[in-house]
DNA sequence: CTTGATTTCATACATTTGTTTGAATGGCAA
DNA sequence: TTGCCATTCAAACAAATGTATGAAATCAAG
């Protein structure tokens, strides 16, 4: 083919999203530290200097990206929530308030969408990363979770303080594990967890997190020797 | 004090341990290449050289740490499910299963040794890292979770493949995360959710994951919309 | 077309990385 | 002691890393 020996310079915008799109998909699957500027700008086409030019250092371009993939994120959760709220006049059901948490990262992680689920994983990625920017940003995602756990108190005022949050703590688990796991779960279980029907993926979560969180007033069938009961 | 000028040198078994002590605190909380050879050689108080000798390299030093521990955590989950399996003449409780499965990392990274909670934490975190000596060894790491899905699947045969694979997963999802986020839990929690009593937080995720794998034939009493069943 | 600001490019820089080297040191058997 | 092997040590190595530089190229406005 006609290779552009010279390559055809982009709109300044072109170049920013190349950047940020090969830095997402590569951390998607490497660590910060694993993936260097000259894999970013290799597969983004660009030149080295590319990326202090337009974001000023590697970490700030991990900053940007998390950043604005953490908006996004939190957007689509709060919108679900507040659907929520609103369709059950004020109070939105146990169901709903887990689906708004779990189910936007789990949309994008399963979505046929190369971006999008490429965005996923490098969220949860990123999420562990313990690069200095990454931590400050996590640490303000608080703010986020504690408003689930408000409205997680008032879906369930019979549960007390800790119920909650392990509650949270275990919805949060499973949604990031089967980002990061999904592929192995497959292999794993022989084809036999597919993650095909992302709707049945995320009910699945949600049904579990719902009787996490509602406790046991279910009474065991089968053969279980009396469970013993939290001390 | 009688600060040693010149390092007495260590028998040699000394120095490999303090090196493996000393790495694998540091990969407990930071990534495989975020910690340099300096910084492991720094906090075992030996010489620089001293990995490449004992080890031959960074990444065997890592292989060699990893394997260690996952043979040791292999050992004891298999050593509780071969204990159940006798007390339940050939087949455990479900219960058991369970707790074969997550206890033992949970006892690790909860137990007040340090040594025992770092290796936990570094355990969780090598099994994500992508440098190519883990993968490997994780790949590996398939054949016992098949184990524990067999005796699963003998503990419950009236459910399907997919749902004992799903179950066993959500069930190491919460063992894992709450290997790396307890400190986060405690804290998004302002300390109602302590991991003081570690057998209370082991039954906690064991009752879950029970749940999980039984299935609901649970009905709710509480306000929640029928709850769509999957489409 | 010319001008001036913006963006791209090849190249170079200073550090840091994992690793190697060869001399020095220690213990221990003969 | 002597000699030998294993270990430790300081120093240096090449390679790779993030970043900076200054010239070239591009684009938009006059």
């Amino acid at each position: 083919m006609r290779a552009r020996l010279y390559v055809v310079p982009m709109s300044s915008d072109q170049t920013r999203t190349a950047i940020l799109t090969a830095a997402e998909k590569l951390w998607a699957e490497r660590s910060f530290g694993e993936v260097t500027m000259r894999d970013i700008v290799a597969a983004a086409g660009v030149n080295l200097a590319a990326v202090n030019y337009h974001f000023g250092s590697k970490d700030e371009l991990l900053a940007e990206l998390f950043v604005s993939r953490t908006t996004v994120l939190n957007r689509e959760r709060f919108a679900e929530l507040k659907a929520a709220e609103e369709a059950g006049n004020g109070q939105p059901s146990l169901e709903a308030i887990l689906l708004a948490l779990v189910g936007p990262p789990l949309r994008w992680c399963l979505s046929p969408d190369h971006q999008m689920s490429a965005a996923a994983r490098f969220m949860t990625r990123a999420s562990v990363e313990t690069v200095p920017p990454i931590k400050k940003i996590v640490d303000r995602e608080f703010r986020h979770l504690q408003r689930f756990a408000t409205v997680l108190r008032r879906a369930l005022p019979s549960r007390d303080e800790s119920d909650i949050y392990w509650g949270l703590h275990f919805a949060l688990s499973m949604q990031r594990q089967t980002v990061t796991d999904r592929e192995r779960l497959l292999k794993l279980s022989s084809g036999a967890c597919t993650t095909d029907d992302t709707e049945a993926v995320i009910k699945r979560i949600v049904a579990v997190a719902e009787d996490a969180l509602i406790g046991k007033e279910r009474k065991p069938m089968s053969l279980r020797a009396a469970a013993g009961r939290k001390a």
